[in-house]
DNA sequence: GTGACGATAATCT
DNA sequence: GATTATCGTCACA
C-alpha cells in the first residue's frame, strides 16, 4: 500500500481537501486495522480565515503553522475529538478536518467503540451513522488528545493510504459546518463532501 | 426524515 | 468567566 507523504500534505489547504476524498484514512488499535475512506474534510486556513483556530496564533493553533503531514487533534464541547491534518508549507497555517468516512476494516471493533447503546438498533442504520461526523470518526478510531502531533507520514499507529479515485461529478464543496465569522468566511466553499460511497 | 436542547472540559481572554 | 470546527436524545412529522 502507498501511504500518503509530505508532498501530499504540503500543498493549498483547500485542495489536500478536496485530495483527500477517497483516501484510506488507517488507525492500527489492538494490533488491528480499523480504517474507512474519506468522504467529508473541511479546509481551514490561518489569518485569512476568521472559522480558523490559526486565526490568531496560540499555543494549540501553533501545530498548524509548522511542517505538513502532522496530525492536529482536538476536543470540542467538552466531550468530542476532532482529527485533522496540518498543510501548507512550513510557517504557513493551514489543516484539514477529517469530517466523515465509510467505514471498511474492523467494523466490529469500531462498532464496539462508538457504543452499542442509543435508539438506532437496526444493523444498516447503525452502519451509516458509525463515523458520520468528526467526533464519531474519532470515537471509532480510538483518537485523543494523545494523538496530538502525531507525524501521520511516518507513525505506524495512524496514517492516510492512497485509496480510490473520486470522479469530480461526484463531489460537492458547501460552505462549512457550524462555522462563525464575517460574511466571507462564512460563504466559502471549503467543505468538500463525496456523494455515492 | 428534521429541529431543539443540554452535556462537559480544554482553551483562550 | 466565556466560548466552542459536536453528539445523543427527545419530540414531532
Amino acid at each position: 500500500m502507498i501511504r500518503l507523504g509530505e508532498s501530499f500534505f504540503g500543498r493549498d489547504t483547500a485542495t489536500v481537501a478536496r485530495a483527500l476524498l477517497g483516501q484510506r484514512l488507517v488507525r492500527l488499535w489492538a494490533g488491528q486495522r480499523l480504517s474507512g475512506l474519506v468522504c467529508e474534510t473541511e479546509a481551514y486556513r490561518g489569518a485569512d480565515d476568521q472559522a480558523s483556530h490559526a486565526y490568531r496564533r496560540t499555543q494549540r493553533s501553533a501545530i498548524m503553522y509548522g511542517p505538513p503531514g502532522y496530525a492536529y487533534v482536538y476536543i470540542i464541547y467538552g466531550r468530542n475529538y476532532c482529527l485533522n491534518v496540518v498543510t501548507e508549507a512550513f510557517g504557513e497555517p493551514g489543516a484539514v478536518l477529517i469530517r466523515a468516512m465509510v467505514p471498511e476494516e474492523g467494523l466490529a471493533v469500531m462498532e464496539t467503540r462508538r457504543g452499542a447503546s442509543g435508539s438506532d438498533k437496526v444493523a444498516a442504520v447503525r452502519l451509516r451513522h458509525l463515523t458520520d461526523g468528526p467526533g464519531k470518526v474519532c470515537q471509532a478510531l480510538g483518537i485523543d488528545l494523545a494523538l496530538n502531533g502525531t507525524e501521520l507520514c511516518s507513525s505506524q499507529d495512524l496514517f492516510f493510504e492512497a485509496g480510490r479515485a473520486v470522479a469530480e461529478a461526484a463531489i460537492s464543496a458547501t460552505p462549512r459546518i457550524g462555522v462563525r465569522g464575517d460574511e466571507e468566511t462564512r460563504r466559502r466553499l471549503w467543505r468538500f463532501v463525496w456523494h455515492s460511497a
